[in-house]
DNA sequence: TCATTATATTACACAGTGTAAATTTAGTCG
DNA sequence: CGACTAAATTTACACTGTGTAATATAATGA
């Protein structure tokens, strides 16, 4: 087996894996915008040249290591059915396999999916429509429906608020292709078919 | 009127609007990770030094206009009724204004909430989401029932995705109050009362 | 007009970038 | 093993950007 496959030289998975891994922590540490070539060196104990041998710069590595993760998720997309979830009560199964993933690892996806920096403004706004649906579900009286059907109110108000700003955000970037209005009724529309049970 | 207001100097807030509308030009051109207090003061018209009688760094700035645009929106959600839309078929009218006033500074906000870098990873799993939640409408039909509720099927794929991702990287923040299993299980709740009408 | 305050100018020490050339070290394979 | 190859290191250099200080100039508003 294996005939085809042109096996990379140790060394160079050696320096990726420790480039990548200080990556990771030093996000931990600081925001990204902190994080230089130099101080990511002497953190994977290699020499700040060798990282130019491999990524053009720390964006260009983020990059990589996106397709990396897009590769692997990828990966457990396409996975056979017997690996799935049997569980009769899950609808979805392809989508536990996919959380077990990133529950287990939890570290690099924390850190990667939900660094600061740019997402500054995301984040405000983020917040802001938490608020909005968490008052309007206080209103409404949502929160009992939501009980009946067993969601939880929190996992709701995220499910809501990102729908939210991630149809806003796609909305902007496809140059607004439908007026605020029709937007506006649009996410009533499917908003209501959301918590209402009959 | 106005006697409790301190008036600022119209040149501090002459300064303030150019390094703004400075910043939005160059996020236009560039990625933030480019966009140096060098640069951004040139493009500004203004003196470097003068940067930093403003804002600490750059990050800092953002997090300034983030405030003000919190600022902003909040107004607008608590505009009085007055203000809002009266369409009867609009069940949420405060959504309209908020959009129209996105719609009305779309420049800065496209700019603003869809910049690239560090957002990488969440823009590609957004992707990788969408294939598969089109997939899946494609699979169970949803096309028709979507169809038959009046709903835009592009609009309900940017829906479900950000809200996936959105969801995962709460719960990622929070860290995961919840199993994949039941995270998933939740994630059938809501999408379940999604598309189906009775 | 005059005191105040923002901005401009110049200068400096320092950190980080990206590349080049020569050298050392580690891996591959006959 | 030993020779070849490729990766990593070392050192060096020109350049861009940072943050701060001291001083000069210009705009504000009372």
């Amino acid at each position: 087996m294996n005939h085809s496959e042109p096996r990379t030289d140790p060394r160079i998975l050696r320096t990726r894996r420790l480039l990548r891994d200080a990556f990771v922590e030093l996000l931990e540490e600081m925001d990204v915008e902190k994080i230089s070539v130099n101080r990511l060196a002497e953190r994977a104990t290699i020499n700040r040249v060798t990282f130019y041998l491999h990524y053009r710069d720390i964006p260009d590595m983020m990059e990589k290591m996106a397709d990396d993760m897009i590769e692997d998720l990828s990966s457990i997309l396409q996975a056979p059915n017997e690996l799935r979830s049997l569980d009769p009560e899950v609808e979805w199964p392809i989508m536990v396999n996919l959380l077990e993933h990133i529950a287990q690892h939890a570290r690099f996806y924390k850190v990667i999916l939900a660094t600061k920096r740019t997402t500054v403004f995301t984040e405000r706004l983020l917040g802001l429509l938490t608020t909005l649906i968490t008052d309007r579900f206080e209103r409404s009286g949502g929160d009992s429906k939501l009980a009946e059907l067993g969601i939880k109110r929190d996992i709701a108000i995220w499910y809501g608020a990102s729908a939210l700003i991630g149809t806003i955000v796609s909305w902007l970037r496809s140059d607004m292709p439908y007026t605020p209005l029709f937007l506006a009724k649009q996410f009533a529309l499917l908003r209501r078919y959301h918590l209402m049970k009959s």
